[in-house]
DNA sequence: CTGAAAGCGCTAACAC
DNA sequence: GTGTTAGCGCTTTCAG
């Protein structure tokens, strides 16, 4: 727990100023070689590493790309995967950021805050609910989740991944098809709410209200939601999950009721987190690219970095079924 | 792109010093209280967030904790989800670094002497290969790879896990096993190392040196290790990868040769990342509980900030064998 | 109760 | 080619 060596503690080690060994730690020019060279073994000597953020509050360039997430779920995760991915041959440090109040509204305005314009050169922010936020840096939005941003978007295709989900249900031999959205205010929920309700209208199937329900990608909420809707006598006979927690929870609901997942109730969540394919019985879902999601933002953080106006700057990736042992044809 | 308000902004606009907009923000005392109410409302208006690194600059303690990683790999990424979940409820952001330059040597010390003393107040160190760093932090370590560390430890159990993946590999037949191993100066890498050997050795087997390559988990040597070793005419009929990563290139080179798994080759890998199960033929391995990895090493972490003494500071988790697709009796 | 002033470690002008 | 100096935005004594 000794003290990290300052510049300073290098500049008297060395027997020049501060200013010399910023330059030469820097590779800036203006330095006689041989005095670059001693700094520089002196640098190694004492192990000195220049403050992160001592730099940064100077300097305004740090080589650091943020990526802002509520919290570290598996979602998140599998973006910064993808982001990881797609820098890893780049120049540039990565940071992942998640506030301690991420559930909080508001999290991505105080987290860019209080990192841009210091800390970060360009930001990658994920599910965003409020995007009209005023920076000092370049921002890139992953699934953003309220009306067109003025930010560059990539998101997936939520009301065609919807339509994939309860279309597969309804070719099945469902009927009766429950919903648990996400949030009410949320883009991504909207779509996928619509999107079920157009593949059941193009099934011929009228919307039940008392089959749509909120769980607000909230486990609490879900369980409620799944609760009354199971306990019912005119019980659905597959429920669609706005994401893979929300379906999850459902299946767990299910089984504390009794019910047999997928002969007395087909399940399908939206996502496909490695938790889906781990659970057993493994969850039917609809696939979302994650990992191109996070590499594509990266891509066009990039761009926007380098000064250049990317020509797509809303991009909506594909969605593609996976089914597995959640779903089944109605008894 | 507007700039960001300052502190000295809000001081402006409320008409006080700065010094007295940073109290009022921090909640210190010594200032009347419709002032601090003034103050807080141009805040609230200017949508003022104080600059993590200017305060972190002065304050020494920012309230966030770092974990450091090499790169956000499958491994890394489950770490960090166990470390959100256990920090979720705490006071602390949570902020993951990984260098620009992961795979380089000394990436550990570089990433925690730039954050440390200054950005964050404890670390947590993701399969660090240098832990006898000095720091101003209190540091835990994650599956750390070389010896004995002074740095309170969180691990699993690499030799008994290796011994649970060689064992299982001889009970279904298998007499010419091959091991393609990690990197010979870390320590988990060892372990597994010798774990295979036990079991070899538990078994009767003779260990057959041609049939023990390097893959240092990396992709290109494993692939170099994998060919030459299929590629005999006394080629293995199975083969332990010292990681799923190192597994899974396995079966991909397998694959390249015409060789079906597990029918022709069985293969087995240590970690079981997300990766593992979902590909095809989902890899057999031996999981090591890597949410747990991480939120025991924050909890120890949380303890080590509190100025506590924990009781266990070099913890290892035992493992279990996942047996799935890639893995078979010999034919 | 409030403000002026001194830095935290570093970089970038500008002198020498 | 090298050193001096002025801040970056903030917190913290210490006067008033």
């Amino acid at each position: 727990m000794d003290r990290r060596p300052t510049i300073m503690d290098v500049a008297a080690a060395a027997g020049v100023s501060v200013a010399t060994v910023s330059k030469a730690v820097n590779g800036r020019y203006g330095v006689a070689s041989h005095t670059v060279d001693h700094v520089l073994a002196v640098v190694a000597e004492l192990g000195y590493e220049s403050s992160l953020i001592a730099s940064s509050m100077r300097s305004r360039r740090t080589g650091v790309i943020g990526v802002l997430v509520a919290d570290f779920e598996p979602f998140s995760a599998e973006i910064l995967k993808g982001v990881g991915e797609a820098l890893r041959d780049s120049a540039y440090d990565l940071l992942a950021y998640s506030g301690s109040r991420g559930a909080a509204e508001g999290w991505e305005r105080r987290s860019l805050s209080r990192l841009s314009g210091t800390l970060i050169d360009g930001a990658i922010i994920v599910t965003p609910t409020v995007v009209n936020v005023g920076t000092e840096v370049p921002v890139v939005a992953i699934d953003p989740h309220t009306g067109p941003a003025d930010l560059p978007t990539v998101e997936c295709d939520s009301f065609g991944g919807a339509i994939q989900a309860t279309r597969y249900l309804t070719e099945l031999g469902h009927t009766r098809i429950g919903f648990i959205a996400g949030r009410p205010d949320l883009r991504s929920s909207i779509a996928r709410d619509a999107g079920h309700r157009r593949a059941l209208a193009d099934a011929g199937i009228a919307v039940d209200p008392r089959l749509v329900a909120t769980g607000s990608y909230r486990q609490d909420a879900v369980r409620v939601a799944a609760l009354e809707m199971l306990r019912r006598p005119d019980r659905p006979t597959a429920i669609f999950g706005a994401n893979d927690t929300t379906a999850l929870e459902i299946v767990k609901v299910a089984a504390e009721l009794g019910l047999d997942v997928p002969r007395d109730l087909s399940v399908i969540g939206f996502d496909d987190v490695p938790e889906a394919s781990k659970a057993a019985p493994a969850l039917s879902t609809v696939r979302q690219p994650m990992h191109t999601l996070g590499a594509e933002a990266a891509g066009m953080l990039l761009a926007l970095m380098r000064g250049e106006t990317p020509k797509v700057t809303h991009l909506k990736l594909p969605t593609r079924l996976v089914a597995r042992a959640t779903t089944a044809p109605p008894l």
